[in-house]
DNA sequence: ATCCTGTGAG
DNA sequence: CTCACTGGAT
């Protein structure tokens, strides 16, 4: 494509410059910066993955984990994990099931199958990568995920951007109206890249992920305890009443459907095989299913789920697949 | 815009 | 009960 053409396009030519920092503006974030970082100091959350990081691999398997998992819960299935794969070559070396069934309860459980492809794919290489564009090829890693590698792992000055981040630098950045309002992403990715302190950014981020999970929460910020809140334009945005949003998931036979997917993998990793016909039954009489096309809905995942790779079937019944 | 998973806080 | 949690892929 034309490369100038493709500048001119609405999309890229806003993304050079969607905020402007004015001196007032960076000086006042300096001072956020500092203060953040003096908070972090004294409060900054004990994690496993953050004693142990450093280790490339370490930063690897707890941030796949933390995808969309708390911190609490990755802290308590880490160790077991770590200690049963302990470097990239040994889970590389693993089979899919022992991985999957080593992955249970976390949740997400492609994430447990993109993590071993993953592994599998970094053991062929000389040296574990450094860049965005390397670590983005692998399966499971998106932008979120490749930077917080480098910034955790390498400490490489790269803006991170999870939830926590954009919330909170959302705040500070002007007065947000409710307490689910937020910039684009665009705008928190160059307003971090600006106003990341050099050679910090591993503590920075976890500075900003740490205040934004114990302090600048969501729903009810505790802006009183802020260590920024004289620095903050979005002071008391959670004294207002927020309208709810968020609409509730759709049941199948009582549960969404995601539980019955993970309820249908654990029942299938449980045994060496199983036929789609007894699985249905030993999920009718576990949770008194009253319905007669419940067998068909299992069908209907099981094929999804040997889609995904997860199951494989063959005349006698379904087992987990291997990879 | 939706789907994927399970746990715990409030 | 509702919702949040260090997202990614489609």
């Amino acid at each position: 494509m034309n490369a100038f053409l493709h500048a001119l396009s609405k999309k890229v030519y806003q993304s050079s410059s969607i905020l402007v920092l004015h001196p007032q503006t960076r000086a006042r974030f300096k001072r956020i910066v500092v203060a953040l970082l003096d908070w972090h100091e004294e409060n900054q959350r004990s994690f496993i993955w953050r004693d142990l990081r450093r280790s490339p691999y370490v930063v690897l398997v707890s941030e796949y984990m933390l995808q969309q998992t708390g911190a609490k819960q990755v802290e308590k299935r880490l160790p077991e994990f770590l200690k049963q794969f302990p470097s990239v070559k040994a889970l590389a070396k693993a089979t899919r099931p022992e991985v999957l069934r080593a992955w249970y309860g976390l949740g997400y459980n492609r994430r447990a199958l993109n993590l071993h492809a993953a592994a599998k794919a970094l053991a062929t290489k000389k040296q574990f990568p450094k860049t965005v564009r390397e670590l983005r090829a692998l399966p499971g890693i998106g932008q979120y995920t490749a930077s917080a590698i480098l910034s955790f792992a390498y400490n490489e000055d790269t803006p991170v951007v999870d939830v926590n981040i954009e919330r909170v630098l959302s705040r500070l950045w002007k007065k947000m109206p409710d307490v689910n309002a937020k910039l684009p992403m665009k705008a928190i990715d160059q307003l971090d890249a600006e106003i990341l302190p050099k050679g910090r950014s591993s503590a920075w981020h976890e500075a900003l992920m740490d205040h934004g999970s114990t302090i600048c929460t969501k729903k009810a910020p505790k802006c009183d305890v802020c260590p920024v809140n004289k620095l903050c334009p979005s002071r008391g945005v959670g004294n207002r009443i927020i309208k709810n949003t968020s609409s509730s998931e759709k049941l199948y036979f009582g549960q969404p459907r995601r539980i019955w997917r993970g309820r249908i993998l654990q029942t299938v990793s449980q045994r060496d095989i199983i036929t789609a016909k007894a699985l249905a039954q030993i999920l009718i009489s576990e949770y008194d299913i009253d319905d007669r096309s419940f067998s068909e809905f299992v069908t209907d995942i099981l094929s999804v789920l040997e889609r995904e790779g997860f199951v494989t079937h063959t005349k006698n019944g379904y087992s987990l697949a291997h990879g």
